[in-house]
RNA sequence: CGCGGGGUGGAGCAGCCCGGUAGCUCGUCAGGCUCAUAACCUGAAGGUCGCAGGUUCAAAUCCUGCUCCCGCAA
């Protein structure tokens, strides 16, 4: 078929690599314009726009896809589908009826359960058992379509946003070459979302990164891993130089009491409003990522003092 | 000219402000202890303190330049 592609980070790229194997016909990627980031905060292309100009795709990336001039480019294409994956911006009904069979979206969560921009860090902090990436014919609601195609994926105790994310853009990535033909075909079966059951993945603040100890284990467990590694769940740890802000990257539930916040042993293990947390991953502020034994020989938590 | 952190034995760090014998945790090696062990005890090896220059009787430490690395505004 002849497609557009729409997306902008890694967890997109996995799905325009299957569009390719496939076989189809890419007239277009589209994504993000590039921005600031990293060192020197250099101009970088987004991680679907660097890899489509790898492989010699016409890349295009506005700034907003409801100008009059991007939506008439988009319905010269001439195209059989266009393929969403999160792209970053609200497609108006032009573009949605501009490809021949319609607009489709693969989506990260089990909908109509986490509509919207983190679906995968939501599903993470709310404690869910299982989630699922699934297509979707797009309509103009937020992630409101009907569903083609799920897969189910399975949320691990050492799960972080970062590997659930990467099982579930690959899921993803399996769904969609199948999923596309059976509606080239006419046979795909597209079922209305449930009415029930239908809960926001907002956006996360900044503020609500912070770690409030005095929260239970099991809640501060799913906040740092469903965080992880960004934004990055994080607190302020005492030192000789005053307080130094630490990003808690990966934790597992443990055994223990003690005041919210304070140290109960020197490899990490802290306590919580109910229950206690061992942080098996850290990372301090000018530092990169570390594993508890590595973090710990450079900057001891001693047991007994206590985070605010 | 965005902001900030850093380069010290194999790993992670302290020491630098207030120059004067290179320190800590882990690892490695040897010996001991133990039914046994990634545990414990004793000892040892291992570093031109990123590079270059300057100041000084003396520089990891102060000054200048360079270089490499890392984090942040998803």
């Amino acid at each position: 078929m002849r497609l557009a592609f729409l997306g902008t980070p890694d967890f997109a790229v996995h799905s325009l690599a299957a569009l390719l194997e496939a076989g189809h016909e890419i007239a277009c990627v589209y994504s993000q314009p590039p921005a600031p980031r990293g060192r020197g905060q250099t101009l970088q292309p987004s991680p679907v726009h660097a890899f489509a100009e790898s492989r010699g795709l016409p890349v295009r990336t506005p700034v907003s896809m409801k100008a009059e001039d991007e939506i008439a480019a988009f319905e010269a294409l001439d195209l059989d589908a266009a393929v969403v994956v999160a792209f970053g911006q609200i497609l108006v009904q032009r573009v949605l009826d501009a490809p021949r069979l319609g607009c489709f979206n693969v989506h990260a969560s089990l909908l109509p359960r986490w509509r919207g921009a983190a679906p995968i860090q939501r599903a993470m902090m709310a404690g869910d058992a299982v989630t699922g990436v699934q297509v979707m014919r797009m309509s103009l609601g937020l992630d409101e379509g009907a569903v083609i195609a799920t897969e189910a994926v399975r949320i691990d105790p050492l799960d972080t946003a970062a590997t659930l994310g990467a099982r579930l853009a690959e899921a993803g990535a399996r769904l969609l070459p199948p999923t596309l033909a059976a509606i080239e075909a006419g046979t795909a079966v597209e079922t209305p979302q449930a009415a029930e059951g239908v809960t926001y993945a907002k956006k996360i603040k900044p503020a609500e990164a912070r770690i409030d100890w005095s929260r239970p284990a099991r809640e501060i467990d799913l906040h740092i891993r469903g965080l992880s590694p960004f934004p990055g769940a994080w607190f302020d740890a005492p030192s000789a130089k005053g307080p130094v802000r630490v990003k808690a990257l990966l934790s597992a539930v443990e055994d223990g009491s003690g005041p919210a916040g304070a140290i109960l042993d020197d490899a990490l293990l802290i306590a919580c409003g109910e229950g206690a947390v061992r942080l098996l991953r850290a990372q301090r502020e000018g530092k990169s990522a570390q594993e508890a034994g590595e973090f710990t020989r450079g900057f001891p938590l001693p047991a007994g003092s206590v985070l605010a």
